[in-house]
RNA sequence: GGAGUCGUGGGUGAGUGGCUGAAACCAGCAGUUUGCUAAACUGCCGUACUGGGUAACCGGUACCGAGGGUUCGAAUCCCUCCGACUCCGCCA
């Protein structure tokens, strides 16, 4: 949600910013909407001031047994009774036409964003490991490894996989190994709801743009499509202890999304699913620290793809290919040498202030006046599925087993290859 | 699933028709006192819109979960919805 205030300020400064997301003159409709609420409100309070003024004269008249005078002025408020009513309704009618324009509009990009529209404005600004080329894809390879496709059609539908045996302890340790990762570097394990409500969800920004993206259950409830939602909202309409900042979350948990408009696009292996798992890193910091923790998240995310020694670059995201709330977001991107494409792993982003006034959610500082809003950042930590992917691809031998890295040994069991199952 | 209770400011919690934007206490802010800390004392201490003023500030209106109703007048009475809690039953 945006700054009013600022955005009367200033509002070429505003559509300047927001027409790097590509979109266009915003302010004018909020302006003018702004403008008839506060005209609707102007004359509805003085009306309202003559109504108790008049109100209290009654009382007073009653007191005085001057039943002539209460009975004109209790004739002057029936007159302006009549009119009160439709004055109140053009004021809410204002007011949701405001919040409808104001939290529909996405969070403006960071100074440092570059210009772009869509991905082929991004910047490549980090390159770290060897990336190899050759080998299968990782569905040629997971086919023969325990993931059973047919069975997940049968029972879910398209987009549902279902993994079995030693593959399927390959995904239980990326997780793991992940999660024990981020706790590592100071992130606070946290089990959170997969259901949420759907205020959680106008907090982070999903709704009420995005609806089409989520599953809604029949009670009304949201699964949320990253834990993000969750972790994130956990600060919501509070008022935190400066002293107490930054607060690093991590979860891990499934993820779901309906992948609306994504028909058609990367059916085929296990990249693109209604469902899968992802360790979420979210911080809740300072204004004043927000950037720099924004380098430090990113650099837990890049820490696992090098203690897997899986090749990546970093994308700075143009101004266009930013998600909803962010206003500044780098993206990792995986090497994947059978498929010999880079993959999005992971996406960190600074959100500024803008979630925490969608959730009201501040701190105060101990000797300063007032409060102000927190701001969050959150990150993948990374994605369970598509790191296996990664795996997969980077450690194939030429039989078209896999390799375990040796930092998932721990977790395996004594397993140190996936073995062909036919 | 059955029965019941409750929703007030940063927090706890008074308030059951006009004198309540709302007691009191805690927290916070600014002072005074004090060798320091602590303590004590005094004042201040919600948000939005709006009128006046360079400003400090002084007025008006709204907001006591949300919406609707009754009334000259509602935090207070009525209805609907949302949320939380308690007990019983059931259940991993």
């Amino acid at each position: 949600m945006h700054d009013l205030k600022a955005l009367r300020a200033d509002p070429a400064a505003f559509d300047a910013a927001l027409a790097r997301r590509g979109v266009a003159g915003a302010s004018a409709g909020v302006l003018q909407a702004d403008n008839d609420l506060r005209g609707v409100q102007t004359a509805l309070q003085a009306d309202l001031a003559r109504r108790n003024e008049a109100s209290k004269a009654i009382g007073a008249a009653k007191a005085a047994r001057d039943d002539a005078a209460a009975a004109s002025l209790m004739a002057e408020v029936a007159t302006l009774k009549e009119r009160i009513p439709a004055q109140e309704a053009a004021g809410r009618a204002a007011e949701c036409a405001l919040q409808d324009l104001l939290s529909a509009l996405p969070n403006l990009p960071a100074d440092d964003v570059p210009d772009g529209a869509d991905e082929h404005g991004n910047v490549e600004i980090k390159r770290w490991g060897n990336p190899q080329s050759g080998g299968l894809e990782h569905d040629a390879l997971a086919a023969r490894l325990g993931w059973n496709a047919e069975s997940a059609t049968k029972i879910a539908g398209a987009r549902f996989m279902v993994l079995e045996g030693p593959l399927a302890r390959l995904h239980r340790a990326l997780g793991q190994h992940m999660l024990n990762m981020q706790v590592a570097a100071g992130y606070r394990e946290t089990v959170v709801p997969l259901l949420v409500r759907a205020d959680a969800l106008f907090g982070t920004g999903q709704l009420p743009k995005f609806a089409e993206d989520l599953f809604r259950t029949s009670d009304d409830r949201w699964l949320i499509p990253t834990a993000e939602v969750s972790l994130t909202n956990l600060v919501r309409e509070q008022i935190l202890d400066g002293e107490s900042l930054p607060l690093r979350l991590t979860a891990l948990t499934p993820c779901f999304r309906s992948e609306a408009g994504a028909a058609g696009k990367d059916t085929r292996g296990l990249v693109r699913q209604h469902q899968f798992e992802k360790v979420e890193l979210v911080s809740i910091v300072t204004p004043d620290t927000a950037a720099q923790e924004h380098e430090r998240m990113t650099a837990c995310a890049e820490a696992v793809l090098e203690s897997l020694d899986l090749p990546y670059r970093r994308m700075l995201l143009c101004a266009g290919d930013m998600g909803f709330a962010a206003r500044k977001t780098y993206d990792l991107e995986v090497w994947l040498p059978g498929a010999g494409t880079w993959r999005e792993i992971s996406s960190c982003s600074d959100c500024g202030d803008f979630q925490a006034r969608r959730m009201d959610a501040r701190f105060r500082v101990k000797g300063e006046k007032g409060t102000q809003f927190v701001h969050t950042l959150n990150g993948s930590g990374l994605a369970v599925g598509r790191a296996m992917v990664a795996v997969l691809e980077n450690y194939q031998n030429p039989d078209g087993s896999v390799t375990i890295p040796i930092p998932l040994l721990p977790y395996m069991g004594g397993t140190t290859r996936l073995e062909l199952t036919l």
